[in-house]
DNA sequence: GTATATTGCAACCAAATGGTTGCAATAGGA
DNA sequence: TCCTATTGCAACCATTTGGTTGCAATATAC
């Protein structure tokens, strides 16, 4: 992996690991496009609190911002997504061949 | 989302958030089950930290720990990693689904 | 049993994170 | 045009995070 992607690849996850922002994806993939007013509603939070937590998710390409009359609507881009999981299908696909080896680790005294 | 599994799924993604975190990942991919010190050794940052970001990945229970002889070996645990799989595959079958839903949104003036 | 690797613990530090509040700026609708 | 809803900016705060260093504890090998 070439250290830029690698980078960017630990922004999604990072942009992701927070139980706040998981729900905020929820919400988004719901609602399709939301505001951060919108959102704020419901939620014990404050609205400047949703909104950071938009730019996190905007930093990491996971979310798009476009003006729309008075108001900024948020909507998911599911490319940064679709990237996240193929690394885990990597994984997964990389565990497979890798537990031959790890058996034969631990069943070494 | 249940509370709990929500708070689960967001403490993976924080785990694999960090790009040391996911090389070492990507390293325990490869080299099957290591030591700290064995992971530290070529990368220029100590073996504390690496034994930090190694506890926050068993937090996370990505990874388990074993002691074998003197040296305690990490291994990853691929089953928080189908889990979260299965989080972004929703997304990404979710998207498909909202995906008229927006564009209605994006063409009205 | 002693020397040598290796792990474990603790204190410390700077920077990032997740949150708040208050107020200015801006854009639509009546 | 003026009221009102909404966004934007900034300062501030406590806690977490990612890292360091130094040293104690432990377990193998000789």
């Amino acid at each position: 992996m070439s250290k830029g992607r690698e980078q960017d690849l630990a922004r999604v996850f990072a942009a992701l690991g927070d139980a706040t922002r998981l729900a905020l994806v929820a919400h988004l993939l719901a609602g399709g496009a939301l505001s951060a007013t919108a959102l704020a509603e419901g939620r014990d939070i404050s609205r400047q609190a949703i909104v950071k937590h938009l730019q996190v998710l905007e930093a990491a390409d996971l979310v798009v911002r476009e003006r729309h009359g008075r108001e900024v609507l948020y909507a998911l881009d599911p490319r940064r997504v679709d990237e996240a999981r193929a690394f885990l299908d990597a994984v997964s696909a990389g565990w497979d061949r890798a537990i031959g080896r790890l058996r034969k680790l631990v069943e070494t005294p």
